[in-house]
DNA sequence: GACACCATACCAACTGGTCGGTATGTTGAT
DNA sequence: ATCAACATACCGACCAGTTGGTATGGTGTC
């Protein structure tokens, strides 16, 4: 106890860091329990935290989830900024590139990869409209990153009548939730990762690329 | 199964109705609210019965969970075998149909349409294995019942390589599901019937009966 | 540069209420 | 009379949230 190391002591978190400990703790936990399954106790103690310090900085368990779901959104932004295939001079090949990127993340156990956004609308959307909300916006926030590069691609390449960028960007969306859910069911990515590949295929289709029978 | 002979009291709920209605209260509960939202109080008020009863019929909520995914199965099952398009000849046209009809069924307020197994799994496949399980078997059978008319189209039209039925099966399957969790979160179908628009047009693309760019 | 002052960050213990589950009583059909 | 099919009353565990308090670091004053 008398011991007083320098900048970072060892035996606790450094002060200061709670808040963001709860969230990643909150994103942890949520992915694997559900929302309504998580406890504020189990955010507490997967955090290093006690119960005071939650509410001290969250007004309630639905505050922490919208705060998890806008830091969820921050989290995905490097993926549509830092990875090597953004840098890539056609649309297309960008959209592949994101696809692809997607497709290698199905590895590993299901807890690794989930949505947490999609995990956590899924037993609040009907109980608490600000998660929902919350919720609606990172999805939202999603497409509108990847919908420019498809927009672009329907402008070089053209596309069948009726499809849209925001509409495609959606579709992405949608398979990669449902891969999701069929991954958790069987507890095995693989299941994802073969959807994936079905909506690669399309995309290559949609843009003249691709092979039919 | 066979209804007694004999009227049924009329006052209050017939003697011997208690377990169907509780797994069809807890259908509908669990799809508004989730498996861990939501209590077995809920779904005995829901089912107009009281704990003793649910008790009596199932020794545990999680065994109320699995009877429910068995029962939910069963409930989908006309869905292959009544339906008009079912008798088509076409084996791809069989196909659309079933799409078509689920596309259809995209209307109205979400909790009409989503999927119960879908719902349950996400916040239970972690913490209860025969749930999981269940809800695995309940999503099988309904690729195998999907599967045998994309065999058909398979041999009938061709289809590139790497696609096989069951493949298709599950990815129908989990667009449907991406579609679900989409329509939660904006609180709308239509975001569900884009996806499964787009589902549709990949499948025509598929067996060369659809258009390019 | 030392110290009073104070807002923030955090903690342990507790509260009223709800949870899944149980123990036991009552009813109705055979 | 018997037993399945319910209902009533209750239990310990756990829930989200509150309380009263302590430790820490910044700031103004001299």
């Amino acid at each position: 106890m008398a011991a007083r190391p320098g900048p970072a002591p060892r035996g606790r978190a450094a002060r200061g860091s709670a808040r963001a400990a709860l969230i990643a703790a909150a994103h942890t936990t949520v992915r694997r329990q559900g929302y309504a399954a998580t406890s504020v106790d189990d955010i507490c103690a997967a955090a290093g935290v006690t119960k005071g310090a939650f509410f001290h900085h969250f007004a309630s368990k639905e505050a922490l989830a919208v705060a998890a779901a806008e830091a969820w959104t921050e989290r995905a932004r490097p993926m549509f900024e830092m990875l090597p295939h953004t840098k890539l001079k056609d649309p297309l090949d960008r959209l592949l590139g994101h696809i692809d990127f997607r497709f290698s993340m199905l590895h590993g156990p299901v807890d690794g990869f989930i949505c947490f956004i999609g995990t956590m609308v899924q037993d609040a959307y009907a109980t608490s409209e600000p998660i929902r909300l919350a919720c609606e916006a990172s999805i939202a926030a999603y497409c509108d990153a990847l919908a420019p590069d498809i927009e672009a691609a329907i402008d070089a390449y053209g596309a069948p009548p009726g499809v849209t960028a925001p509409d495609l960007a959606r579709h992405v969306q949608s398979v990669l939730q449902g891969g999701f859910v069929l991954a958790k069911t069987t507890n095995d990515p693989a299941i994802a990762r073969e959807s994936v590949a079905h909506l690669r295929r399309y995309i290559l289709m949609l843009f003249g690329r691709g092979e039919t029978a």
